[in-house]
DNA sequence: ACGGATGTTCGCGC
DNA sequence: CGCGCGAACATCCG
């Protein structure tokens, strides 16, 4: 489910979710969500309030008063539900957080590609799968020259490169698609064939993209809060459908084993 | 029943 | 060294 906005959306959920509030208890069930953090570490947390919530590309920093820290992806399936007292126990909950009002905070991942990971909390940022992330495309002031210093020597297909996180953070299958639509750019280019021109108006597009998917998350869920509900996006998953510019139909191809809807004709 | 799914990392081979 | 590719992870959904 998620990318840069999804998760940024998550990290404004769960400061508000969490203000104010002790952590009374911790339930960290031993799963490969915990790969090799102990249990025991993840519990420390307990007794402590949050002290703030960062995002790092699709990484979320949890730092807790007193230093415990919590690194957290959702991975494919990963998100938060809040259980108040006496609600039943969401299924695939693979770290909970009772509070001091007997709320509870619950990480759900069915698939477990998601992770929780206890270090502390000024060490976060330093993780090498933290720190590797290149400029964020949500949170950073990307443009044309930040982009192209990044994409403009690869040889790797345009979008393909955008789905690797040390080249720009937060961006993941439909944000690239959908910003390589608004930008006019085919996805099986060469990074190093785009020109300057492309490159800015790729980096505009990003962050266009970004923001809107954001803009339509509101209220507790991630779901989109969109015009006639479903798909929100223009382009990904709508093959076949007329592109909302040209209206010739959209094709999809695969890249990297990622599904690529695009408009050939735009 | 089958195929595909919004993420990341790793190993292999060229 | 760069890079494409497939696998791995485990489950749900249409």
């Amino acid at each position: 489910m998620p990318e840069g906005p999804e998760v940024e959306h998550t990290a404004r959920v769960l400061a508000r979710w969490l203000r104010g509030r002790r952590v009374a208890g911790v339930v960290a069930p031993p799963t490969r969500v915990l790969r090799g953090t102990r249990v025991a570490a993840v519990r420390r947390v307990a007794g402590t309030r949050l002290a703030g919530v960062a995002r790092v590309g699709k990484f979320l920093l949890l730092r807790f008063e007193g230093g415990a820290g919590l690194l957290v992806h959702l991975g494919m399936s990963g998100h938060f539900v809040r259980r108040r007292p006496g609600e039943a126990r969401a299924k695939h909950v693979r770290l909970a957080l009772r509070l001091d009002d007997g709320s509870e905070v619950c990480f759900v991942d069915p698939r477990m590609f998601g992770r929780v990971a206890a270090h502390p909390a000024e060490a976060l940022a330093a993780l090498p799968e933290v720190a590797r992330h290149g400029p964020d495309a949500l949170a950073g002031p990307l443009d044309g020259r930040i982009l192209g210093a990044r994409v403009g020597r690869t040889r790797r297909a345009i979008k393909v490169a955008l789905l690797d996180p040390a080249v720009v953070a937060g961006v993941g299958n439909i944000q690239a698609t959908e910003a390589l639509w608004r930008a006019k750019i085919d996805p099986r280019r060469p990074g190093h064939s785009l020109t300057a021109r492309e490159i800015g108006a790729l980096a505009k597009a990003l962050r266009a993209s970004l923001r809107d998917t954001l803009a339509t998350l509101n209220g507790d869920a991630m779901e989109y809060v969109n015009a006639g509900g479903g798909n929100p996006f223009p382009i990904y998953d709508r093959e076949g459908e007329p592109c909302p510019r040209c209206r010739r139909p959209l094709a999809r191809i695969v890249q990297a084993a990622r599904t690529t809807t695009w408009c050939p004709h735009c």
